[in-house]
DNA sequence: GCGCTTTAACCTGTATACAAGTACACAACG
DNA sequence: CGTTGTGTACTTGTATACAGGTTAAAGCGC
C-alpha cells in the first residue's frame, strides 16, 4: 500500500517523503529500531538530501524517529503508543466541543452534514481512501471551527499521524463488511447530533463514547493484526 | 535582550537562530505583519540559507510564523494568543497531574523539591536567567515523569515559547521586588505540597489554582507594558 | 586467536549553486 | 488616464560540495 497521490497535491517533495515514510513506519514495513541514514533515503526515492532532511524533522517533530548523532533511529508506533495518540485526540476534542457548545455552531454543522454524506458515498463506492479521508475531515472540521490557535497547532502536530492511521484502520473496516462501515458513519451521526443539541454535558458524553467505542475497536483490530 | 548563551550550548545553528528570532517575536521587536525572508536573515546572522530555512521552519511549527509562496510572515503573540498558550498549558498539565496521582511520585518530589531550592537559589542572587530556566524545568519534570509519549510531544512542540515567555516574564517580575518572586516560589511549593499528598482532587485544585493566578498576574503584566 | 592502533568509510551540519515561479514596477499602447 | 504586457529582481525548493566528527573495521603486533 502506497500513500494515496491525490493526498499529495501541491506537496513538497519533502513532504511527500514524509508522508511515504510515515506511513511506512505505521504500517510496520520500516520497524522500530531500524536505522535511517539521510544519505540511504534519498537515493532510494532517487533525490537529493536537501527533501529528506525535511522529511524526517518532520517525522522527528511527530515522534516517530528519533534524531542522533548519527542517524536517525525508528521509534514507530506499538499498540501502547497508538493509545496514547487516542489520549490526546480526546483531549483536544474534548476541549474543543467544549468550546463549540458555547459558540455558534451552524456553521460547522452544516459543514460536517456534507461531510456525512460524502462518507456515505465513499461507503457505497467502497472507496477507503476517500472515506479514510472524509472520517480525517469530519474531526479536523470540528477542531478548525473552535478556533483556538494553540489547540489548533496541537492538532497540526499529530494530524498526519492520524490520517495515516485512519488510512491504515479504515482499509480493515472495509474488508469487515458494510455493517462495519455503516457503524462507523453512525458514531459520527451521534456526533453531530449532539453538536445540534448544544447541550454541554451531553456533548461531552457523546465524545467519550466515540473515543472508547474507537479504543474497544483499534483493539480488536490490533488483536487480529 | 538576547537569548542567553548558556541555553544554546550544544544548539545546532539553525536551533540558534530559531531561539533568537522567537525570542525577537515574543518580545515584539519583531513585529505581527512583518516579512521575514530567508535570504535577509541569513544575511543579517552571517550563515547560509540551510539553518535559516531550519529555524523558519521550527517557528512555523511553533505557530509563531506562517510560511507562504514569499516570504514567511510574522504571526506574533498578542494577549489573547498567551492566553490560549496557557489554556494549552493547563491541559496538559491537568493531564499529566491526574496521572501523575495514580503513579508513584517519589522521584518527582524528590526532583522539584532541589528545583525549588535552585530557584530560591537564583532568587537571592537576584538571576532571572537561572530562575526563569528552574521555573521551566520545575513544569518540564513534571510533564517528562508521566511518561505518556504523546503528551510529551505536545509540549514538545510548545516548550520553547514557554521558555521564551518564561524568560521575558520573570524579568518583569523580578523589577518588581523580592515580595513578587517569593510568591512565585510559594505556588510552586503548593503543586509540589499537593503532589506530596497523592489525593488526586486536591492535586487538580492546585493545578487550577496556578494557572488562574498566573493567568491574573499574566494580565496584569500586559497591562502595565 | 586476541587486543590495540590506525585508517577509511560514512554521517551530519553548513555553504553554495541552480532552476522554476511570483510579485511588482515600469513602459508602451489604447 | 487606464490597462496591459514585459522584464527584472527576488523568492523558494532542490541539488551539490565541503568540513568536521563518529563508527567500524582492517591491519598488525603479540
Amino acid at each position: 500500500m502506497a500513500y494515496p497521490a491525490a493526498w499529495l497535491r501541491g506537496a513538497s517533495l519533502g513532504e511527500a517523503i514524509a508522508c511515504e515514510l510515515r506511513l511506512s513506519i505505521i504500517m510496520g514495513t520500516i520497524k522500530g529500531g531500524e536505522k535511517l541514514s539521510e544519505n540511504r533515503i534519498a537515493a532510494d526515492f532517487g533525490t537529493s538530501r536537501s527533501p529528506v532532511r525535511e522529511a524526517l524533522r518532520t517525522l522527528s517533530d511527530e515522534g516517530l524517529i528519533r534524531l542522533e548523532r548519527m542517524g536517525a533511529v525508528v521509534l514507530g508506533l506499538n499498540e501502547e503508543e497508538v493509545d496514547e495518540l487516542f489520549d490526546v485526540r480526546y483531549l483536544i476534542e474534548s476541549f474543543v466541543q467544549e468550546r463549540l457548545s458555547r459558540m455558534d455552531r451552524d456553521s460547522v454543522i452544516i459543514q460536517l452534514e456534507r461531510i456525512i454524506d460524502k462518507m456515505t458515498l465513499a461507503a457505497k463506492h467502497l472507496d477507503a481512501e476517500e472515506f479514510a479521508y472524509q472520517d480525517f475531515m469530519f474531526h479536523e472540521t470540528i477542531i478548525a471551527e473552535a478556533k483556538h490557535s494553540r489547540i489548533w497547532q496541537l492538532w497540526r502536530s499529530i494530524r498526519q499521524i492520524v490520517l495515516a492511521l485512519m488510512l491504515v484502520t479504515t482499509q480493515r473496516v472495509f474488508k469487515e463488511g458494510p455493517e462495519r462501515i455503516d457503524r462507523v458513519i453512525a458514531k459520527h451521526s451521534v456526533i453531530l447530533q449532539g453538536l445540534r443539541t448544544g447541550n454541554k454535558e451531553e456533548i461531552q458524553q457523546q465524545v467519550r463514547n466515540y473515543f472508547e467505542d474507537s479504543f474497544i475497536t483499534l483493539h480488536n483490530s490490533f488483536g487480529q493484526s
